[in-house]
DNA sequence: GAATTAATTGAACGTTTGTTTTATTAATCG
DNA sequence: CGATTAATAAAACAAACGTTCAATTAATTC
């Protein structure tokens, strides 16, 4: 046998992502193999590779593919003008829904790194890296503004992106809490852990709304 | 060639699991081969299957030990009839110190579990579970007396525990931070987090000491 | 110092791996 | 409808994998 009836090279290749990043999420790069993505997607290993010249290949593009839409989401929810403590929430409410709403690639990009050639690590992380910049200069100018009480801003980023993603590692849709009570909750963290909360004096009232929710 | 001079049961296996750990860490359980961890002990791969009957097994009972480790430092650091606040600032300052020490084993551990057989798998998971309990435990206690302000225990406990053991992922010894440093910022952090500084009034000073290290 | 035990090597086994090549069939275009 | 192009299957490749086995040598014991 040989092409397939009602095959077209779009729709394969859309399923063989989305296969991928099931399986890759799941099992891990190296666990797996090339004859599983396409016995998942229903077509022979063979036919993997008019899409995607290598294996590694295929990460890479997955992995940046998804920077470029997390980096793209910020920009598009981002407030330019508005004070640090907008920004943060903004910040939170953008990277928490993304991070919930795409589990499995987040999933593969942030444990998947150590299998990339060295040039396309470098390139991912600079991804990364800008985006948490974003962080950073909001943390920064709250400092400035007397906004946030916070030591040390690149500590507290990084503090406060990992405490943020980690809901990919428990968080199960349908159970328990919903996206928002999830969202609300980590928002009243964030702000607390900056010490929003002892200088704004207006719309930080907010935070207490959901503050007792489920106490 | 058969047993070398020198060659004493005991060494090797210690340098084995030594080997091990670093190579999992850095490569992940697929991708390192029992053949590479046998070049770095300086053995042929055959030897090692005198110390671990599989591979799977070598990797479980690196990650079983560690557990019983962690399990084993809180409970010789945990002051029993202390205050929710003291006792878990102690949580903190073990968890931080324990996870920068043993930042490869903790890797391991963390990333590699879906390397498990199901029933090893629940072992593990059945361990940390133990552990995070103990801190839920203290953020109830906590809530109850007044000490924190806290919306849902479970979901704090997550967050600080992804927080917390995120310092494994950027933490270098000898750069910027000395490990005092970052666990004393991580434990303002914390402190704020649950919000303990607005409640308690004596002993919460010290939190306040750290808090302008480096602002 | 001979007998026994502990530790290791070297070769081999059957599988599985990522990838390439060639042939074949379906869809598309003129 | 015939020619062309797109999409796939089937088979094969060498390399690497975890693991086993028999042979061999060092350390230990009596």
């Amino acid at each position: 046998m040989a092409r397939t009836t009602g095959s077209h090279g779009e729709k394969t290749e859309a399923a063989v992502r989305e296969a991928a990043v099931s399986l890759l999420a799941r099992y891990g790069y190296e666990a797996m193999s090339m004859r599983q993505l396409a016995a998942e997607v229903g077509v022979q290993a063979a036919a993997l590779y008019r899409y995607f010249p290598t294996k590694e290949e295929l990460l890479f593009t997955l992995m940046r593919e998804h920077m470029d839409d997390l980096i793209a989401a910020w920009n598009a929810a981002r407030p330019d003008d508005a004070d640090p403590a907008t920004r943060l929430s903004a910040y939170v409410e953008n990277h928490i829904a993304f991070h919930i709403e795409r589990r499995h690639a987040t999933h593969v990009s942030n444990m998947e790194l150590r299998s990339l050639s060295p040039e396309r690590l470098t390139q991912i992380l600079k991804q990364r890296t800008a985006y948490e910049k974003e962080l950073r200069s909001i943390l920064r100018d709250g400092v400035e503004t007397g906004a946030f009480r916070v030591e040390d801003t690149g500590l507290t980023a990084m503090a406060l992106i990992q405490m943020m993603t980690g809901v990919i590692v428990w968080f199960r849709p349908g159970e328990r809490l919903s996206i928002a009570e999830v969202t609300a909750t980590y928002l009243s963290m964030t702000m607390r852990l900056v010490g929003a909360n002892d200088v704004t004096t207006g719309e930080e009232r907010h935070v207490h709304e959901h503050a007792q929710l489920r106490a």
